[in-house]
DNA sequence: TGTAAATTTGCATACGTATGCAAAAGGGTT
DNA sequence: AACCCTTTTGCATACGTATGCAAATTTACA
């Protein structure tokens, strides 16, 4: 009997109307992602697979970009009227207060590669704090004696959390407090930062730069615009490990983010909340992986 | 009155649901947009800048990542089940067959950075024919003497009219007959053409890689593998002008896709096909630009 | 062949919005 | 106050599927 209905509907050309099973049954099978400005190239890879692994289960993903400049919020209201089942989002331009609405209306949010201090979204990030620790040890072992940090968005629980266990690290490797420049995750911001550092006279010997967006254009900065030798002259880290990291050309010594295990953890998360929308949120916290490369002195 | 209800309705925080309207009007707003692996940085400019344009018209994009092995079509499916609107395909590995089960089903079809014979889709490409005529040139002019073409997929319009253009202007120049390897639009495969070009007695010294990814590769297996420096032992040139092949370490002269225009011509055909369901299709087809930097030696 | 169990069919109601028409209410002019 | 015109309200129907119950049918077994 099921066989011979499929059959029938397969001779008709019949394909079921998601939208208006979706109304019946009160779920969608649509997830909205938000994301920034994927020129942190660790986004597209994420968003390839996060789309596969939520086809696996039945989901799919409503797509939202957020603008550049200006407030996000108001266009995202509109992803939620398509009564998506939860809401991922990758982008720190996303006011976290957003979380709270979508709390409010029965949408489980789940923040990727970001924290937020309410318990109102869930958040699945690596070890930022630890990744920033390892950094400052691999800049003492290397024998370096000014460090510095290119922050992202000051905002940015990613950030502060590289730096803060950047910074721990290096006082208790007995190394001075870091110069900071702020990047703000951008090219431009990165580019003037780097070249703010690098026209210091106590110029630093090793920078540890919280995205490897923002570290390979510092790579370029000193590199063209001060003739510096990467790892020779000055040691400088990333954080993510996105593809172009492992280019020949820069070969960047980096923090990997495990793209897979944040993306099942994210799948994990949305599935719970949505079989049990009163779920408590939780923190997911997955180990990142020191990557030696080229640009880092080692000793 | 209209003020009281809209009132009344924020009072009560009242949001339409978007998928009873849909069901409603027959339109749900929404465009399925298939990517392939976004390792070709060009697309993540694109489903930004498609995803702010259409949703200025009040679209929205349901992502379908097609998998990286394997047929992509029954995945589709799925996507075309939500009624969307419109469907963009920026992939190479969904099958232009698919074009016509849409067109069957009324969906408008529109092929991004490709074509195909048929009419059932509608394209939007930049002058590839005319991009690989041009890079000819700049070997001949450059006194380059051993063409090489790096292709991408071998039955991918955009490879295939990027070489045809290129063969034409190598003879046109009096330049033998470019020398082919397949990279398949994938790094590895990249890595491997390279190595095989790079390997042979008869060595080119001028290679136009399909897509600036290969060509970046290219790059980097030149000068790691093969200790060659870019421009005074060898020529290479990309076509897309993604965001990498302005990162000094590659300079990267290459054939630039007007991405803005590229979407912006996507949105129209995608309007206008909605606005009027028989509507021939169209071939859409902008204009590219030479972008000169410092992989390609001029005189 | 009769009866109980299993399966299938038919029907009603619901999901949240859109659309059109008829009825009711409001507003303005003489 | 009677009239016409404009605005508002109320109601019915529709979009395509899900769900549950009752009735009808088929199957299984003695």
């Amino acid at each position: 009997m099921r066989a011979k209905v499929a059959d029938a509907a397969e001779a008709l050309g019949y394909r079921p109307n998601l939208i208006a099973r979706s109304l019946s049954t009160r779920r969608t099978g649509i997830v909205g992602v938000a994301v920034g400005s994927l020129a942190n190239y660790l986004y597209p890879g994420m968003l390839h697979a996060l789309a596969i692994r939520l086809r696996q289960e039945g989901l799919h993903i409503l797509l939202f970009a957020a603008p550049l400049d200006g407030d996000a919020d108001p266009a995202l209201a509109q992803v939620m009227a398509y009564q998506v089942d939860a809401l991922v989002l990758a982008a720190t331009t996303v006011s976290s207060q957003l979380a709270n609405q979508c709390r409010a209306a029965g949408i489980p949010v789940v923040l990727f590669n970001r924290t937020s201090r309410g318990k109102a979204a869930s958040s699945v990030t690596c070890a930022n704090r630890v990744g920033g620790r390892e950094i400052a040890r691999l800049f003492a072992r290397g024998g370096h004696r000014r460090p510095a940090f290119l922050a992202g968005a000051p905002n940015a629980s990613t950030s502060q959390d590289r730096e803060r266990g950047f910074r721990e690290a290096c006082a208790a490797a007995g190394l001075p407090a870091p110069l900071r420049e702020v990047g703000g995750f951008t090219e431009a911001g990165a580019r003037e930062a780097m070249t703010k550092l690098l026209s210091r006279t106590d110029r630093p010997d090793a920078v540890f730069c919280a995205s490897d967006q923002m570290a390979i254009i510092a790579m370029d900065v000193a590199r063209s615009d001060f003739g510096l030798a990467v790892s020779a002259d000055i040691s400088i880290v990333g954080f993510d490990d996105a593809p172009p990291a492992a280019w020949p050309t820069y070969a960047l010594t980096t923090y990997a983010q495990p793209i897979d295990a944040m993306v099942e953890a994210t799948v994990q998360l949305i599935l719970a909340q949505r079989a049990n929308r009163d779920l408590p949120t939780r923190r997911v916290v997955v180990p990142g992986r020191l990557v030696l490369r080229h640009s880092c002195r080692l000793i």
